[in-house]
DNA sequence: GCACCTGGTTACCAGCCGGATACCGGTTAG
DNA sequence: CTAACCGGTATCCGGCTGGTAACCAGGTGC
């Protein structure tokens, strides 16, 4: 999952920074800890992830909520509008599937025109 | 058109680089060329048109044609793989029109949490 | 007492991206 | 001859993005 060969390197759609697109699909199924997020997000750095999960609050697509319990927790989940971003989003990766052919072949074709 | 209060700001969708969206909306309707790009494109410089159009070029988006008359002429349209991005660019467009409000409010409502 | 887990924060840094400015070769208009 | 238009290129630069490494406070297990 999430593995450098993602097609989402090829396609020129994207939400948000580089991992917001990625985050919001960990979310897709219900609320997940910080520590639960960055195994399926191989290599991202607990600034990154936390950096990236900031803007998505502010941008209210993400919240973000600490319960008291003795031991720390956190969980985020998708708010409404973060939910709601999953239609595009899935919109997006249709397309990128349903062309991936052709966005291979024009990354390995710079044959129109020199070099 | 595509003046600074832009919904694109808001949107975290995005279409390549900077402006590669707009110059997709641009072409929609058929072939321009570079000096007809840059009049919508309000405040691009050449440098970043061109890089931008090279970039969709090389992402086969795009296709370049330079005319050989006696006077300078070059268009650029949308290939097929171009024009199959303006579904999913008018789906992003409907989600970001369709949840306007929220996302201003989201921008101006950072008193969940301090500052 | 000590290490470890959780959920971070704080420098610091390299690379890329977009922009400003200047310039260029070819053609046409006056 | 000169100026302007076309479609760029060359060079430089500042700012943002993403990443590394170090550190930290609170709570838990041994």
């Amino acid at each position: 999952m999430f593995d450098p060969l993602c097609p989402s390197d090829l396609s020129p759609i994207r939400i948000g920074d580089k991992w917001a697109g990625m985050i919001i699909r960990c979310l897709e199924h219900g609320p997940r800890r910080f520590s639960e997020l960055r195994v399926p997000l191989r290599g991202i750095t607990a600034k990154v992830l936390t950096q990236s999960l900031r803007t998505l609050e502010r941008n209210g697509l993400v919240a973000r909520t600490a319960y008291a319990g003795p031991t720390q927790r956190v969980e985020y989940e998708l708010t409404p509008l973060g939910r709601s971003l999953l239609e595009p989003l899935d919109a997006a990766c249709a397309w990128a599937s349903e062309h991936w052919d052709e966005l291979i072949d024009a990354r390995e074709a710079p044959s129109s025109f020199a070099q």
